[in-house]
DNA sequence: CCCGTCCGGTTGTATAGACGACTGGACATA
DNA sequence: TATGTCCAGTCGTCTATACAACCGGACGGG
C-alpha cells in the first residue's frame, strides 16, 4: 500500500508516469511488493503522488504489459507471480547478449565483403534484384568456446562504406547505429532443430551430426523497413531458446461478439 | 486518410476504442490502408466519429502495440511494413494451431493417470512436495503423422475428477476452461536442440538420432499461478519455432536518464 | 543557392471529471 | 441459516482540454 517511497521530479524530462512505473517497478524488485501482494490503486497513487488518475493508471498498464502485474476489474491490481528475470523478448546483438550473460564475446571473421545475394536474402531484405548486400559470417565464442557460425547480410544501399567504416570483429548493431543512424526495432526468427554438417562440426568444434539450431532472423528497423538477414548455426549443447507466449483472449472473444452483434 | 468506412455503434457492449481499432486493423488487412501508409491523425479520427482524442488514440495504440503499426512524433501513425500473418507469440493448444494450419488434429493417449511428480514438475508448478499431478502422455498427429510426444502434467488439486471427467483426445484447454474455469493466459517456453532416443524414434516413426526439439513449457493463469507443464519432443522435420523479437530500446534509455537525473 | 525562422500539423504527456461494471463485504430480510 | 440488497472501493471507458516536443514545408534574408 505504501507509495511514499515513489519520489517524482516534475521538472525531470522524464515523464511522471514512467517515474512512477519505475518506482513500483523497484518495489517489486526488491520484494517489497511481494508476489501476489495488492498494489496501490489507481486512485491512492494519484492522491499521495498528486498526479492524476489517467497518470497513475498509465504506469500501472505499463506494469501489467510488462508482465509485472495484472489487473482485475473491481478488485485491483496484483504484483504478478511470474519470474522475469529473463530477457523474454529481448532482441539483444550478440555482444550485448553475452554481456548480460557476464561472458566475454568474441568473433573470428570468415568473410566481410560485398556479395550477389541468393534468393532468400532477397526476400527477406526486399531486395531489388541487381541490388548487392554485405556479407559478414564470422563464429562468434563465448569464454573462448565457439557458440555459432553466423553469416549476416546487409543491403549494401543502407549502410555505404562499411567494408571501410567497420571493424568486424565488434559490434554490428552500434555501428549501424552511431555510423548511418539505423536502429534495429525488431526481429522475426525462425528456428529448425537439425545437426550439424562435417564443415559446420569442424567450426564448432563438435562431432559431426551434433544437434544444432538452425536460425533464420530478418531484423527491421522501427518503419518495417528490413535492415538484416542473419543465418546462423548455434551449437545446440551451449544453448537454449527461451520464449514467452501470451494467449490473446480478449481480442478472440470481442471480435466475435462484435460480429455477433450485426457487423458495425 | 478515410476514416469514413469505420461505423461506431455507441450502444454495443464493445468499447468504442475497440470497434476503431477493428475498423482500422480491417483497412489494413483489406489493403485499404496499405503498408507504409499515413493513417487518419489522432484529431482526425476523433473529428470524422465524434469521439476524444484519447479515445481515437487509445485505438491507434494498440494497434502499434500488436505490431500493425508505428508511430512518430511530430509526423503521424504508419501502417507498418511487417508482414504478420504468423501466430507470433500466441499461446496456442495443439488442437487449436492445427486448426489454424488447416490440418487435422488427431491424439493417441499412452498415459492418462495420477502420479507423484518428479522435482523439475514440483519446482515449475509450485507444488507442494507430496502433491499429486495428473499426467497425460499423448503422440498427437497432425494429417495421420505423428508431430510429437507430450506429457502434461496438472496440478491435481486444481483439476479434480478431471481424470473422470476428460476425453484425453479432445482439447485440454477447452476442457480446463469449460468444466473449472481455468484459463491459461501464458507461457514460458524452453527449446533445445537434441536427437532422438531410440524409444522416442519409435513412436515418432523417424529414424534412431534424427534431430528433434525438446520443449519445456509452463503455463500461467492471469493471475501468475502455474497450471501446466508440458514436456514435449517434436519432430525436427516438421516443425519450425518462430518468434518475433523486439528491441526495448526506449526503457534502456530512460531508466539510464532516471539514474542519471540523480536517482529520484 | 544556402540557411534560419516561423507555423501548422502531429504525437506525447498531463489534468479533471464523469459514468458504468464488477467485487466483496456488511447488512437486512425471510 | 439462507438469500437478497445495498454500498464502498476499484478498474474500464470516455470526454474535454491544455501544453510541450517534434517534424516538415513555406517563406524570407543573406
Amino acid at each position: 500500500m505504501r507509495v511514499g517511497a515513489v519520489v517524482l521530479d516534475r521538472q525531470s524530462v522524464v515523464p511522471l508516469y514512467y517515474q512512477i512505473q519505475q518506482g513500483l517497478s523497484e518495489q517489486i524488485r526488491s520484494g517489497e511488493l511481494k508476489p501476489g501482494a495488492l498494489m496501490p490503486s489507481e486512485q491512492e497513487i494519484a492522491a499521495r503522488l498528486g498526479v492524476s488518475r489517467m497518470t497513475a493508471r498509465q504506469a500501472l498498464k505499463s506494469l501489467c504489459s510488462r508482465g509485472l502485474a495484472f489487473s482485475q476489474r473491481g478488485r485491483g491490481t496484483f504484483v504478478s507471480r511470474m519470474k522475469l528475470e529473463k530477457n523474454f523478448r529481448q532482441l539483444l546483438s550478440f555482444s550485448e547478449e553475452m554481456k548480460d550473460r557476464g561472458s566475454q564475446p568474441r568473433s573470428r571473421v570468415l568473410a566481410f565483403r560485398k556479395i550477389h545475394p541468393g534468393e532468400d536474402v532477397v526476400e527477406a531484405l526486399h531486395l531489388n534484384p541487381a541490388e548487392e548486400v554485405i556479407l559478414l559470417r564470422r563464429v562468434r565464442m563465448a569464454d573462448s568456446a565457439p557458440l555459432c557460425v553466423e553469416a549476416t547480410h546487409l543491403p549494401a544501399r543502407l549502410c555505404p562504406d562499411l567494408l571501410e567504416n567497420f571493424e568486424p570483429s565488434g559490434s554490428l548493431y552500434r555501428a549501424l547505429a552511431e555510423q548511418y543512424g539505423l536502429q534495429v526495432h525488431m526481429a522475426d526468427e525462425v528456428a529448425e532443430a537439425s545437426i550439424a554438417t562435417e564443415a559446420e562440426a569442424k567450426l564448432l568444434r563438435v562431432r559431426e551430426k551434433s544437434p544444432v539450431f538452425r536460425f533464420m532472423r530478418t531484423a527491421y528497423l522501427h518503419n518495417g523497413q528490413p535492415i538484416e538477414f542473419v543465418k546462423s548455426i548455434y551449437r545446440g549443447d551451449r544453448c537454449r531458446v527461451v520464449n514467452r507466449l501470451t494467449r490473446q483472449l480478449e481480442n478472440r472473444q470481442l471480435s466475435s461478439s462484435v460480429l455477433v452483434q450485426g457487423g458495425g
